[in-house]
DNA sequence: GGGCGAGTTGCTGTCCGACAACCTGACCGG
DNA sequence: CCGGTCAGGTTGTCGGACAGCAACTCGCCC
């Protein structure tokens, strides 16, 4: 299932792809150190000059770090869009979010395997068993993700995955509110029997719906607004 | 154009920075051609190596493109997710496009404004006139993404626009078979009358009619059923 | 005179060797 | 035991070299 790149005519972007694949797929890993440029070029059959270039396009891309005289550091194991989405408007951001994940359930449902419907399940028993809110809030983030990996698009997760990341970092305080768990918990259970139905219809519906209700509940009423603004500044660190 | 020597950290860093903030700036031009390695290198009193690195950087953020014999020009005047999104299988991106330009067509038409239509109306005229495939083909990735402009929300285009670009970097032959030229016309056609209308649910079922046709005219053969299948719902609501 | 092909030039892609700056750990002398 | 020194490894930068590609020039041949 290796998505394998498209032809590479030059040495640099070969090398620039399979680092950046080594690092996702977890290979390396957070804060490990890379082999040394000219181990890497040994192995990879290419010149130092060329691993230096794809080293210098991941440290562009925040990945790695590199220190002279210690060596190179995973900063990153994943290529985040931080940079390309991180300065949109959490409305903005949430609109977007909501296009792709509702034909995301709908494909998920069309496409879904078992060991898909199986890690959604556990996910929906977790998320209504869990009380310690941070652990819910990643639980919610992980059955969402689950369903854009079930449409077999491995797009569809990382983009879901990067949008949510950025949401949360702009300091969205999802499904905290009181009574919202317990509703959110059903909402899920629907999604998640619709996908397990094969209904791709019922489930677009049950996302949308969803997503109508976080919005809901996310939208800041005006005196509201005012305390998020403010946590929205604390969240700094 | 006065760049003086650069005294900071690393060189390769302060080069890159330059480059970018240059092109962003609009000193070089879109399709420009920039001085050659050497140039720069002298310009920037480093050495080759640095600016290699330096342009390395921008060719893997997008924002230029190297030909060997011929130089590096310029490809975007900013920066893009060609990083994020250009490993990914041209089925897949076409896939998260249809994903995101239904509800797009949607939003447009529940919230255009009049100076959005006076636009549409003249891409929709120019695709219809123009005979030249390559220029038909630039002033498609303008209509779709004027629509994306006329949901108000700016992550649309945004995204909208670097899938549209990879797909065609990845050399889909879009729109250059016999006879679907005026039938992409036509469907333009709708898509913008219901956007006219104020219509969403008529611009989103327009716009999932054209990508499934888009889809039809590009894609292999084999997923055929998969999309009969996806043909008879809609966007849920 | 006109067309055509062989040089010529300029550019990027790649490789190599070298050296400086820097960090770490081991060794050694006190 | 402690502290300083040194050697080795690593990145950062440099300069040079050559192959391959693309575009242009110019002289040769018809």
């Amino acid at each position: 299932m290796s998505i394998h790149p498209i032809e590479q005519r030059r040495a640099s972007e070969a090398v620039r792809a399979q680092l950046i694949d080594l690092i996702e797929k977890g290979h390396y890993k957070l804060n490990e150190r890379l082999p040394s440029e000219a181990e890497l070029a040994n192995s990879f059959s290419v010149s130092r000059s060329v691993v230096r270039e794809a080293l210098n396009s991941l440290n562009a891309f925040g990945l790695t770090k590199s220190y002279a005289g210690k060596g190179t550091f995973v900063a990153s194991t994943k290529l985040n869009s931080r940079m390309l989405i991180g300065r949109f408007l959490p409305p903005h951001l949430g609109e977007v979010r909501r296009a792709l994940e509702v034909p995301s359930a709908r494909l998920a449902a069309e496409r879904r395997g078992e060991e898909d419907l199986a890690r959604l399940e556990e996910l929906v028993a977790q998320f209504a068993a869990t009380e310690e809110s941070g652990r819910r809030v990643k639980i919610d983030a992980d059955f969402h993700i689950a369903i854009a990996e079930a449409t077999g698009n491995p797009l569809f997760p990382r983009l879901i995955a990067d949008l949510r990341d950025v949401l949360q970092e702009q300091a969205l305080e999802l499904a905290t509110i009181e009574g919202r768990t317990a509703q959110a918990a059903r909402e899920h259970q629907a999604i998640f029997d619709a996908i397990a139905a094969g209904d791709g219809e019922a489930a677009a519906r049950a996302m949308d719906a969803h997503l109508e209700a976080v919005a809901e509940h996310t939208a800041t009423p005006a005196d509201e607004s005012a305390k998020q603004a403010k946590a929205r500044r604390q969240t700094g660190s």
